[in-house]
DNA sequence: CGACCGATCGTCT
DNA sequence: GACGATCGGTCGA
């Protein structure tokens, strides 16, 4: 399994690289507790014109980290409740993000089940953002990682997604956004289970 | 199944 | 002082 190198984060078209993102794997190593799954759900958010996110209200202390340049995390708290993980993009000043929605859990999905105090494995278990961010670990004093760490990375198996199964839509839960709530900006693989929301 | 609602707190006005 | 890039439980059909 490879690392995916600085130079994919650091390109200008967010959307492709969430396009991309799907099928990949994300390793997450805190304290020796390995877990792993394959991205199936992406949603891009397109710096400070995109009024859907964070980095449209400009740079404070929360989203600071979304201007540095690309390759690292975003964590945040959404609802007081759900740790959010990003994948920051783009170079340095375009502040450029894509949440990972959901995942299909590899490994460790004994450690994920502790972490929720979920009892069974099902497809609840890292289904929607709040869940990912709870299975995997994720915590806001992770924000500003690098994704070259050994405790974050995002890896290449190999896997490759059916480009037919790939499908574009509007982003979930940002009806406050205007005309940019209508963008396609995310993107999921068709007909697996982990993906949120009613239509799969 | 769908609609509704409460939890819970950091961030920005 | 208001409001979220959400989730899961409950209630009713």
């Amino acid at each position: 399994m490879q690392k995916l190198p600085k130079s994919f984060y650091l390109r200008n078209d967010v959307v492709k690289i969430a396009k991309e993102l799907l099928g990949k794997i994300l390793v997450t190593n805190w304290d020796n507790e390995y877990t792993a799954g394959r991205i199936v759900e992406a949603e891009a958010y397109a710096g400070e014109i995109d009024k859907a996110s964070h980095a449209s209200k400009g740079k404070t202390k929360r989203t600071s980290v979304m201007f540095e340049e690309g390759g690292t995390a975003y964590v945040y708290l959404c609802y007081g409740i759900h740790e959010m993980f990003n994948i920051v993009t783009n170079k340095n000043g375009i502040p450029h993000a894509i949440l990972i929605r959901a995942v299909e859990p590899m490994e460790g999905i004994d450690i994920m089940l502790h972490r929720t105090g979920k009892k069974v494995f099902n497809e609840t278990l890292t289904r929607g953002p709040g869940n990912v961010g709870k299975s995997f670990g994720f915590h806001r004093s992770q924000c500003g990682l690098s994704l070259q760490s050994d405790e974050l990375y995002i890896a290449d198996d190999g896997y490759k997604v059916d480009e037919k199964l790939i499908v574009a839509s509007p982003r979930i839960g940002v009806d406050y956004a205007g005309e940019d709530a209508l963008l396609d900006y995310r993107l999921y693989i068709k007909g697996n289970k982990f993906v949120s929301g009613k239509l799969r």
